[in-house]
DNA sequence: CGTTGCTTTTTGTGATCACAAGCGTGCTAT
DNA sequence: ATAGCACGCTTGTGATCACAAAAAGCAACG
């Protein structure tokens, strides 16, 4: 029995093929995929219940993004990322964050500095459990809460598919990192939003975004 | 009579859905299509004789990239943007392009400053014939050719997709306003350029950059 | 004359299939 | 034992179809 196109809705819900770009993007965004690794349209069809052509478009998606590489005989994988391409993605994050979170700062009220200083916290805890994508997901969304109060959605869209490259080499360095504590350059993020100090929040983002970079090249 | 699959090379000379790409996303960066102009997929699939399948690969990378927007209802169309958008595309512009020219001005040789010229020179002939499309491309071109030698790919291709937000806006924008002649700041570039003047050079990209917003805003 | 309702056509979505190229495995020959 | 080759399985590609929803065309009514 073929049951033919969508059962019951068109994509009111969310068409099948943005259902599993949504999927997909958030596994490889937070790192929960490594450097490298291949998957096979029938393999994701299959895990998310669709056929090949919904799986097909996500991952022409994600390609078009940069969070898939697709290979000359059309093979899919986790882009490895050498480090040339990693300091120009981070040279990128500098540039664009920093001016994300400048105009982010005339429009920073309490409540999102109590937001940034909860999702912080957690941060703390997260690193003890040793926890690499819980690390991530937190640090993007601390970064994500910040860069919304600027206003600027194709900014904010640029950064994240950013974010989406580096997103599968990140989780490769921090469980090779590490880390023992929170970054510390949040609680300078934090300092210079409350005292509305534009140029140390400026250093702080762009000290933050090429911290992960030095310790790659050292 | 199906002839299935491709009947000669796989994706050797190039696969269908890459070949729709290309030529689709020439049209849109060139400003060959007017902003909110719609398409369909059918009407793609004819143009270039492949199915809809290709033609939807190729809608959806191009989305992917900002270059078309699709409605609730799966309508493809060409995006048009806000004034807040364009001003924000611009200020991207500023910030990648200037990193790109700064990046690229060590390598500069003479052969590349020859080619500027000379694109240059073609753009004073191209404003007199009123050809707006060849006016983006040319400029295009010019923006291309330097940034080239930035050795920076990540950034080019981020630069690009922008350009591909902005080209069915550029296209309006230039036949509504009719310039009268080659863009004063690309002279500036290359003097800029030849002098090593690295601070005169970015300001003379960031001015080149931002120079069509202020017409717009007046 | 404009508006509302229905019917017809257009259009995107997803499943399925045939095909060809890729890729690996195992066999054979030297 | 190792190198080369052939076979089979895996995998991406593109065409086609059935379906549903949206858009457009059209008619009847206020």
């Amino acid at each position: 029995m073929q049951s033919q196109a969508k059962p019951t809705d068109p994509q009111a819900e969310t068409a099948a093929h943005d259902f599993v770009y949504r999927k997909l993007r958030s596994r490889i965004i937070w790192g929960e995929i490594a450097p490298g690794e291949s998957l096979t349209l029938r393999g994701i069809g299959k895990e998310y219940s669709v056929s090949m052509t919904p799986a097909r478009e996500a991952v022409r998606r994600l390609a078009a993004e940069g969070a898939l590489s697709i290979s000359a005989s059309g093979r899919v994988s986790t882009p490895v990322l050498s480090n040339e391409r990693i300091e120009e993605l981070a040279a990128l994050r500098a540039l664009i964050e920093v001016e994300l979170a400048s105009r982010a700062l005339p429009r920073a009220h309490m409540a999102l500095i109590d937001r940034l200083q909860a999702i912080n916290h957690n941060m703390t805890e997260i690193v003890q459990n040793r926890d690499a994508v819980g690390y991530i997901r937190a640090n993007l969304e601390f970064h994500r809460a910040l860069y919304l109060r600027a206003q600027a959605p194709a900014m904010l869209a640029l950064i994240e598919t950013v974010w989406l490259q580096m997103g599968p080499t990140m989780r490769a360095l921090y469980t090779r990192l590490q880390r023992s504590e929170a970054p510390h350059y949040h609680r300078l993020i934090i300092a210079a939003l409350k005292a509305g100090d534009e140029p140390g929040l400026r250093l702080a983002v762009r000290s933050d975004v090429t911290q992960g970079l030095k310790m790659l090249a050292g």
